[in-house]
RNA sequence: GAUUCCGUAGCUCAGCAGGUAGAGCACAUCACUUUUAAUGAUGGGGUCCUGGGUUCGAAUCCCAGCGGAAUCACCA
């Protein structure tokens, strides 16, 4: 165990003292609220009897004692509301221990509380409940941060954001705009689920754990199963069984998923991470992009009551429809270079001629994907349809119905970022089979993210699969636009992060069972000898010494030990 | 992976011509019956990220490491 702050201990001490006034720190029964912070808010008028009587229940966040009576603020899971408590209220006999001891010493910030009483608005003006009981619902043992703030300004703001990430039940306790963010994202999803279940999609939940990591391209996490004995992907995407569900015969499946890549982290990239993926049968990707659109567009509306969302520095409309404009268009408008009929050896001069790096790896697909990603993709900021891609990067899509070195497949551009991703799907089981082995020469060349073959959805596709277009969208991606959040770790209760670094420092237990007293033990701790073990490798003469000194100069007063007792300690 | 910046009290931060470690909030004690960043008084609290080096002396200077942030590169 970690030595405790002051504070701690402190807190740690009222939690006895509770106890020993036979208040239980921790009850355990129900405890039956009847409003909340901001319904009283919303509601409540001088004139209202709504609120004569009303029981809450939240977190003890800041307190202005003064002498006989006290405000503090409680925090619910809607906001926070003043409190008004008042001693010989809460004590209306003799014995003033409730509020004295109870209220005003064994009380701290973050306790849980629940209170009983009447609204009114006090003198200031601040709607308020007038508290004619409470009862301890749970102690705090650790401080909070404490942020203030007058007139909008914050003070001491809690903003490290590692401290944010890690302990992010503290950021959402002391930093209330951080919950709405959830919240957002809450409403998006559910957004997304209702305009699917009312066109009767039917939501579904497919394997996580793959045995072939397929759908995309990208470096999987891999896991073994003791009992099969055999390697399990965890999913990069799970395009390939939605469709599976498609020959099975549903006209329309989605599943909200978490898929894992193992891969780089930054501000828009997590290992896992969750997308939306739709298929629909009997429809192309023009009906595909209709979808979407109005999916978008009803998802800004239900956020912000608008299709216009600030995101950084620009504002972009939602409003459909998107413009939409072909892969090859988007390159000739951005570099003046037709690539439409070059073969691999004219894209590598190209890629050469507008100094883009290239490798002997990379196939034409993946040639033409890095000049438009370098040409072209931070510069659609507006929500754009980019359409047509080239078979050789699409293995999954159909191929174009007028041009067969196209694919009908098409990307949401949004602030420059990828948002959307999808096909009139491949449902040809002959040309599919060709196009994974065309990966399996990608991956023959040293392209480690080309698929492996799924022989079972081949299979699949065999016994057929209709006509279906289908769709993916990034959510943490779409989360981020919608709530102008610059990171994804802002729209992840939980991003990854590297393991916590433990303490390197031995238990205080380690010296105590060596024999060592524990003043004695917190002295040699506090003069850096961290670790029992190393101790023992120094002259206890030495030590003794040091302890001495130490004891002298920091006028602890304690008995300094004799060389003996020092040799003993350090011979476990 | 590269570059830049950062790491001091529970929180936010100051201190860096090297010379006994500071403020505000929080905490503790006292006063105060409608305050609101409540107020007034008093007080406690720190391996100054870790390890090495320079020095009589390092929070401060140098080196290395760890952790974090930003930008870039790589990666869907």
């Amino acid at each position: 165990m970690q030595q405790l702050s002051e504070q701690e201990l402190i807190r740690r001490d009222s939690l006895q003292k509770l106890r020993e006034l036979g208040i239980e720190p921790y009850p355990a029964q129900e405890f039956k609220v009847t409003a909340y912070s901001q319904e009283i808010l919303d509601k409540f008028t001088p004139e209202s009897t709504e609120f004569i009587n009303v029981t809450l229940a939240g977190r003890i966040m800041s307190r202005r004692i003064m002498g006989k009576a006290s405000f503090c603020e409680l925090q619910d899971s809607y906001g926070r509301i003043q409190l008004y408590i008042n001693r010989d209220e809460i004590c209306p006999g003799e014995d003033k221990t409730l509020y004295n001891d109870v209220f005003k010493r064994l009380l701290d910030i973050g306790d849980f509380i629940g209170v009983t009483g009447y609204v009114f608005i006090t003198q200031v003006g601040e709607i308020s409940v007038h508290v004619s009981s409470f009862t301890v619902l749970s102690k705090s043992l650790r401080p909070l941060p404490i942020v203030k703030e007058k007139d909008g300004v914050i003070y001491d703001a809690f903003t490290d954001p590692e401290q944010r990430y890690r302990q992010r039940y503290v950021d959402l306790v002391v930093n209330p705009e951080v919950k709405q963010v959830f919240l957002q994202r809450t409403k998006i999803i559910n957004t997304m689920r209702n305009f699917f279940n009312e066109k009767n999609y039917v939501e579904v939940e497919t394997p996580i754990l793959q045995p072939i990591p397929g759908g995309a391209s990208a470096r999987p996490f891999i896991t073994h199963h003791n009992a099969l004995n055999i390697p399990l992907y965890l999913r990069i995407a799970n395009e390939l069984y939605l469709k599976r569900l498609i020959v099975g015969g549903f006209e329309g499946v989605y599943e909200f998923a978490k898929d894992f890549r193992n891969e780089g982290m930054d501000r828009t990239h997590n290992p896992e991470f969750t997308v939306m993926e739709i298929y629909v049968a009997y429809k192309d990707y023009n009906w595909m992009m209709d979808f979407t659109e109005e999916m978008i567009e009803r998802v800004a509306l239900a956020l912000h009551g608008k299709t216009q969302v600030q995101v950084g520095d620009n504002i972009i409309d939602f409003k459909r429809p998107f413009k939409r404009i072909t892969m090859y268009d988007a390159i000739k408008e951005h570099t003046g270079v037709d690539i439409s009929n070059m073969n691999e050896a004219e894209l590598r001069t190209t890629c050469d001629k507008l100094g883009i790096h290239h490798e002997p790896s990379m196939g034409k697909g993946k040639l033409i994907d890095e000049i438009f990603g370098e040409t072209c993709e931070a510069s659609y900021i507006q929500p754009t349809f980019i359409i047509d891609y080239p078979v050789e990067m699409s293995p999954l899509c159909k191929k174009h119905r007028n041009n067969p070195n196209l694919t009908e497949r098409f990307e949401l551009m949004v602030n420059g970022k990828e948002l959307c991703n999808a096909y009139s799907e491949l449902n040809d089981p002959i040309d599919q089979y060709e196009r994974f082995k065309e990966q399996l020469e990608l991956s023959a060349k040293g392209d480690d993210e080309a698929m492996f073959i799924d022989h079972d959805f081949v299979r699949a596709l065999e016994y057929g699969m209709p006509p279906t277009s289908g769709m993916g969208i990034g959510i943490d991606r779409l989360c981020m636009f919608m709530t102008n959040s610059p990171s994804i770790q802002d729209v992840l209760f939980f991003p990854q992060m590297k393991p916590e670094i433990k303490s390197h420092k031995d238990d205080i237990e380690v010296y105590t069972s060596a024999g060592i007293p524990q003043e004695w033990a917190e002295v040699l701790q506090t003069m850096g000898y961290v670790k029992y073990a190393a101790l023992t490798e120094i002259k206890y003469t030495k030590v003794h010494q040091e302890l001495c000194g130490y004891n002298k100069k920091h006028k602890l007063d304690l008995v300094n030990p004799k060389p003996e007792d020092v040799k003993l300690w350090l011979q476990q």
